[in-house]
RNA sequence: GGAGGGGUACCCAAGCGGCCAACGGGGGCAGACUGUAAAUCUGCUGGCUUAUGCCUUCGUAGGUUCGAAUCCUACCCCCUCCA
């Protein structure tokens, strides 16, 4: 093992807080493999490029050979975070929730190393806990300092009611750590209050307290909220090649230098010369190459990020057609079918309305022609090449009836 | 248990008997400009083989009216205050 000084410089890397560093510094320093746990919800298997922060923080902490505990939340998905507003949510069946975890497998283990990553459920120790243990776990905490919880004191100030049962979450998360004996919890700073619980509560339980590391949240493509599924601003891990180059392509060039640091695995100082060169002229699409590059070698293996550069320039530099264009076959009443309509069918468009619209706007294009009279036949027995926007492809044979 | 406020299209939010498929903003889509970037400008943002036409939509179900998102009745849901 490195010396714990080293250790550190490097698990500092991209996080928001360490607390404490010191505490961190004498688990280090003891030379054993410490006990790194992280918890996920249950619900949600579809892992995007936001989640990926926290998790290559843990491969780090594979990488220096200490062990990883993904943990995944199913009892303390039948309580739903309390920061979102879905008390009622679904309960999982057993099924669902092995499902979800065979899911979560196979995305993660695209980062971490399986020989080193333990998979464990937190309703391992709270299935079997009787009521009267989660009242004694419910004693170890007070009101007043529940209510130091950001989102709890504002909603308390401002009337907005809490349930008792939001409560219970930070304890149950706490109480997570207690029987993980976690040496190191890793969470999202929105998770900062629900960690530190952790650390009092082992501290109450006699174990000594877990170090705390918060990392940043990343922004959506959008560059302004987080990154976020509902929100609908997330590039999938488990996106094609050619949708994640795509999407990492269209983020903002300020929003890039972010991507860098939290999701690139090169060296600080790589990513302060990749700026420079912009600054002294180089074309900063060309450095955003690098980084969806590097995302989709990470994620579809080494080449398809240089493959997937080949063909974005092909297209769009180059005004290619894409090399996949579907294929459709559609029947017209009569000699002749309405392009609106045919929009429709091949899927280009939601409805013949909205395809009206697009051929309005000089969206649409028939053998590369642009069209714009909305009321546009097409003539039955040829095939045409149909575009819609800048992604929008199909190519329709038009059979007579 | 009592008092009051509210449920409008993807989101926020006007409208309060006809001029409402419904103002405005956000988001989204498209066009221009580009590096498929951002910013900016412009247009669009219920459906129907596009029609001075028809159909569906303003919490749900009924009713009044020539005509309702707008008025009435019942019901469901949300929020605030008091107890």
């Amino acid at each position: 093992m490195l010396p714990a000084a080293e250790q550190l410089e490097e698990l500092r890397r991209g996080a928001t807080e360490v607390l404490t560093e010191a505490d961190l510094v004498r688990k280090l320093e003891r030379g054993r493999a410490l006990r790194i746990k992280a918890g996920f919800d249950p619900t949600a298997p579809d892992l995007h490029l936001g989640h990926t922060v926290l998790i290559n923080k843990m491969r780090q902490f594979q990488q220096l050979g200490h062990e990883v505990i993904f943990l995944i939340g199913d009892f303390t998905g039948l309580i739903g975070d309390p920061t979102g507003r879905n008390a009622t949510r679904p309960r999982l069946t057993p099924e669902e929730i092995q499902a979800n975890a065979r899911t979560y497998q196979k995305q993660i283990f695209k980062i971490l190393d399986p020989e080193r990553t333990i998979i464990d459920f937190n309703s391992r120790w709270f299935g079997p806990m009787s009521a009267a243990g989660l009242i004694e776990l419910a004693a170890k905490h007070t009101v007043a300092r529940m209510l130091e919880r950001d989102d709890f004191a504002k909603r308390y100030r401002t009337g907005q009611p809490i349930a008792v049962h939001e409560f219970l979450y930070p304890l149950v998360q706490g109480y997570d750590s207690v029987a993980l004996r976690a040496d190191v919890e890793l969470g999202g700073t929105d998770q900062k209050f629900n960690l530190l619980v952790g650390r009092q509560l082992q501290a109450d339980y006699g174990q000594e307290p877990q170090v705390v590391i918060t990392m940043p949240l990343l922004e959506g493509t959008d560059g302004i909220n987080k990154m976020s599924k509902s929100l609908g601003n997330f590039i999938a891990i488990d996106e094609t090649a050619g949708d994640m180059f795509g999407k990492l392509m269209s983020i903002s060039d300020e929003l890039m230098w972010r991507y860098f640091e939290l999701l690139s695995a090169r060296p600080l100082a790589a990513i302060a010369q990749l700026r420079a060169e912009i600054a002294q002229g180089r074309n900063p699409r060309d450095v955003k190459f690098e980084l969806a590059a590097e995302m989709v070698d990470r994620f579809h293996g080494a080449g398809a990020g240089a493959a997937e550069r080949e063909r974005f320039l092909a297209r769009f530099r180059d005004g290619a057609l894409p090399e996949q264009i579907p294929e459709r076959t559609l029947t017209a009443d009569g000699v002749a079918l309405k392009l609106a309509s045919a929009l429709r069918d091949a899927g280009l468009a939601a409805s013949s309305s909205a395809a009206g619209r697009l051929i309005e706007q000089g969206a649409v294009r028939v053998d590369g022609e642009r069209v714009t009279a909305r009321d546009a036949e097409l003539r039955a027995g040829a095939t045409y090449l149909l575009q819609a926007g800048k992604r929008g492809f199909a190519r329709v044979t038009l059979l007579r009836a």
